[in-house]
DNA sequence: GATGAATGAGGATTCATTCAT
DNA sequence: GATGAATGAATCCTCATTCAT
């Protein structure tokens, strides 16, 4: 077997394992899933698991990686240009409510995580810094097509956006009506492009 | 002894033992908190601790609980009546800053696993929409005042302020600078109210 | 106070906890007795309980005598003087009926216990010679009268009636119908009396 | 490896951990018995006994019937047909004599708690069902032979065997010297055989 | 490479006993 | 004498990790 094959079988075996992780871990948590859990899940033993993980926490860490990537992957696509504001706060809020829930709990779980783990909150940290980016790209190519004002803090706004994007989430969670979220965010969304263009 | 100051004595071990396992809790996790931790803590042996908590989710219940009743004074603290809109936000953002990172680890660990307990769910459900309420009647304020307009959606504005506050506390745990937050925080309800003035 | 009522009341206390850690033990057993609920039933605090017994231990020891000594009354009573052998068969078994279960459970778990604890196995042998002894005594009334025949093993004959005894009081323990146990009581000591006359 | 392998090699495992429970459970009781001890017994991992058990209590469970199965096929044995009525009570006496104390223990640890477990007692009900039909047959082969009279109750008798038997061990375990018992057995049984002839 | 049986450290919970009031 | 709150040793059970096959 050529050495690629082999790579490209390990790789599929590690998402295989990733999947079922998130799986896991979204249903039951980090502490309470147990790696027979993952397995059964991933359709494999947990003996393979390990030649893929060195341990638990390491397979969190990959999967915290893997979500990061989702998210960037995610807030990218949201953020992809498109002409039309109104329509953009739309497709906005559809995407979010298409996004699994799964992913979510997850997310809140690694946050929490985060508060005592200094490594995991440097990825998020460097990651969120990375998110943040993006919006600012988008808030700055909004005032460049003179959407925006020229004299608002772009900075400040895309964090805003951001962070009222994850507050919802909040609410998500928590089993709030999507009405109250969708409107919550169409508003909210309206109220700022208005106050700022 | 009078039965008062039993009952008077039982309330302070309990609060002893609540604050504790915030401590704890806020330090390790749940799952990685051992009841040794909490007893270590609060300066007591692990069975009084179960004199007054049945078990350790019984323990995690209570603080979940403690945690909404403390962030429901905040928020009515928040929201208090005041005349002047721009002191009010800086006020927000100042009352933001100084909340205990503490309960918000907890907060994010609470909502976690809000996703797999239906009971816990409700309880913040309901708690939530108790604070949906609170930013309603101010926003609704507001509007009397003639500070905001009356046509706007108050629901969805109020549901927004508090999403929008969610998020941030993510980018707080995740060691985003002051900076960073208060100017978001400060920017965007800025151009909130002017999108609804 | 006279030390005579202090006594008196001293052992009327005693008694109660007796008749309470009986009531309990039988129940739940003794390993899952706890002292609050031997305390409980009793009406009384736990120290109070240690005032009067130096350890869970030595209260099971203090019924096992109490026990015993109420089970050699029975006994004697059983074997009480009386002329018609028929009568008396009859006479066994309704006084057999009568008993308490509550003590015949902590019978078979004494007996248990007495398999690991030589103190406890020395003082059940002591109880059970005596018993042996005062059916001996009635088997040799009974061949003084002439019903039974004097060359018979007045010992053997007299074990052999205390043993079917104790092995009926296993089946109704386990729930064997009084009629099943009746019958046999009846039927078996009716052919021995028949083996002996 | 073929399944039969695995399935021969997990009841050997299963055996080997009922064959150390019976015996740390006689030596200390169910209760005060560690799964430690159980496991350091059968020299193994107490984990692997949860592997084949799902609790203390399972394990408990497996010894009862094991010793419900075993004592069934003793009596069994006992009960074997036989021509010589003389001999056959000396080969039950022998047979007695050669038991294994242990179980003799379990025995009664197993009849008090049933006192307090109704499934455990259904189970125990049943298979003294069963060694009394075994004793019955005998009897009935007796009459057949003409050892016993027609008109006897069979069933009576047979449970006065059985109970007779039953008592003898309560002596054993109190350590009543084997000339009693044995001379209780025979001169008893004796009688009985005359009374019924 | 894959498996899953075996291990044993770790932690929640219980409850006999003590002792300050 | 009586109480019952406090203690912490004791023990069941779980589950991450290893390793022989």
């Amino acid at each position: 077997m050529s050495p690629k094959v082999t790579q490209q079988y390990k790789i599929e075996i590690r998402e295989k394992i990733i999947k079922a992780a998130i799986d896991a871990f979204s249903k039951y948590g980090f502490d309470r899933t147990r790696m027979d859990d993952v397995a059964n899940t991933a359709d494999l033993s947990k003996g393979t698991i390990y030649l893929h993980f060195k341990s638990k926490e390491d397979l969190f860490y990959a999967i915290c990686e893997n979500n990061l990537a989702e998210a960037k992957q995610q807030i990218s696509t949201m953020f992809a240009k498109k002409e039309d504001l109104v329509s953009d706060i739309e497709r906005f809020y559809d995407f979010f409510r298409k996004k699994k829930t799964a992913n979510e709990r997850i997310f809140f779980e690694t946050i929490a995580e985060s508060a005592r783990n200094a490594e995991l909150r440097k990825t998020l940290y460097k990651q969120r810094m990375n998110i943040f980016e993006t919006a600012v790209g988008w808030v700055n190519l909004q005032i460049e097509r003179g959407f925006f004002r020229k004299n608002i803090d772009a900075n400040a706004i895309a964090v805003g956006l951001v962070s009222l994007y994850d507050g919802l989430t909040v609410n998500k969670l928590l089993g709030v009506s999507e009405d109250y979220s969708k409107k919550a965010w169409v508003e909210t969304i309206r109220a700022i492009i208005i106050g700022i263009s």
